[in-house]
DNA sequence: TTGAAATCCTACCGAAGAGGTAGGAATTGG
DNA sequence: CCAATTCCTACCTCTTCGGTAGGATTTCAA
């Protein structure tokens, strides 16, 4: 039940960038965060595939974000780099199975879903979250 | 963001004995769970310790509930057996920090809690969980 | 066309935790 | 005393997490 370090590192990388229009580099993301820029170029890459943040090649490259940061939600963050960690309980998500539990852990599911997707990207960014 | 298969195999242990007010042994509960008693009562000795269930040794001895069904929050069980690792993110439970992401995570972690709280192990048995 | 800056790809590694096993000590009822 | 039971301690294997390393590829700019 915890949030690993690479998502908390991918939510601190979005909401540097939700601060800028510009191509912002691994290098320097690990400047502002303290985190080696190799290890951040592995969370910025599941963020470029999720179609969270653009990607470009070359010198004078970078990453920025895909969509304006108040049409981001969290939830789309968090599942993005959880990856399949996000299921909370293998045997409902795999086996179909219906033990008594199965309810409780889904409905633990589908609210944390709907914590995360009611928080954007600028809430965060501009400390609007309550 | 995952549930142990400990947590798991917690509640469907106390589901069981919210269906009887006898003594349940650890052997017993290898029969209706499919996990070795020797495991179960690592998950049982937990539960016992925070008070969750009454534990009698010797012969004829076994598990209880400590109190009626409907008394007991989910939240209170899955913080038990999910043990430290419920804090979500070290950072803000350790040290405090205020990245801003701190607010996030202050946030679900709450509202998981607010959740867990809200159903009873009773809703869980009687499959009232919708 | 060359070099520097950047992302992308693949492989590896150590530490920690999850999940479980094993053996036996302590307790209790019959 | 014996059997059933919980409790205690130690150990083991496997996976994942967090991170490092090295280089291939792409692109800009001089």
């Amino acid at each position: 039940m915890k949030i690993s370090s690479k998502t908390h590192y991918g939510v601190q990388i979005l909401s540097y960038l939700a601060t800028t229009e510009q191509l912002v580099s691994a290098k320097e993301l690990e400047k502002c965060t303290g985190v080696s820029s190799k290890y951040l170029e592995k969370v910025l890459k599941i963020l470029s595939d999720e179609g969270i943040v653009l990607a470009t090649r070359g010198a004078n490259g970078g990453y920025k974000l895909a969509k304006d940061s108040d049409q981001l939600k969290m939830g789309i963050v968090v599942r993005a780099l959880e990856e399949d960690n996000m299921e909370i309980i293998d045997c409902v998500a795999k086996s179909g199975c219906c033990c008594p539990s199965s309810k409780l852990w889904k409905k633990l599911f589908d609210g944390i879903n709907e914590i995360l997707d009611g928080i954007t990207l600028k809430d965060i960014s501009e400390g609007k979250v309550l």
